[in-house]
DNA sequence: TATATTTGCATATTATGATATGCAAATATA
DNA sequence: TATATTTGCATATCATAATATGCAAATATA
């Protein structure tokens, strides 16, 4: 089927970036975790991947200069639906 | 500043997505939190917005047919990361 | 290879997200 | 306007994310 892509796929890809993004540059769990003030146990719970919060992946985002990418993403996932809206 | 774009805005920001997105199927907070198997309290703090969890939030994307954009966002965001690897 | 560093993951505790209920305020509908 | 519906938010409880610690496995470094 063309839809089968589930919430656990797509935390394993949020996971591949954490670790892709902390490894670019040359980053422990820890240090990572240290600059973000948080546990290298919540870093790790990213890169499992459990369930972390939405404030645990916009840290991440953030310290990686991405927040600006990801707010980019959320604005044209409301556009879609207000030009949707219009016909 | 360049960089004044807080986590507090994202959640914001995707807190008006959420809502926006169930404003435009015609949803009450309590159809789309029984759809979703979830009580409409966690609707709301989305929608507050409060510190939800990412299944929460990837929860609402599914329903709204937005995961796989969402998955499209990250993956681009890994490519970013391996392209600039490459220099 | 030997040693040091990093990671994975278990267990236990603390902090907080998810939930249920109730009710007032806001909004929609008749 | 009067009534019904929806929403916002408070309080309290339950479920679980965040944390600390410890140690074995994996990886990097000497």
């Amino acid at each position: 089927m063309l839809d089968s892509l589930t919430i656990h796929d797509v935390k394993t890809h949020l996971a591949e970036l954490s670790r892709v993004l902390r490894k670019f540059e040359g980053l422990t769990q820890d240090q990572l975790a240290d600059q973000l003030d948080m546990s290298r146990i919540t870093i790790q719970n990213l890169e499992r991947p459990k369930n972390v919060t939405l404030d645990t992946f916009l840290k991440v985002l953030q310290h990686f200069d991405m927040l600006e990418k990801f707010d980019g993403f959320v604005a044209e996932c409301i556009e879609d639906k207000d030009v949707k809206n219009l016909y």
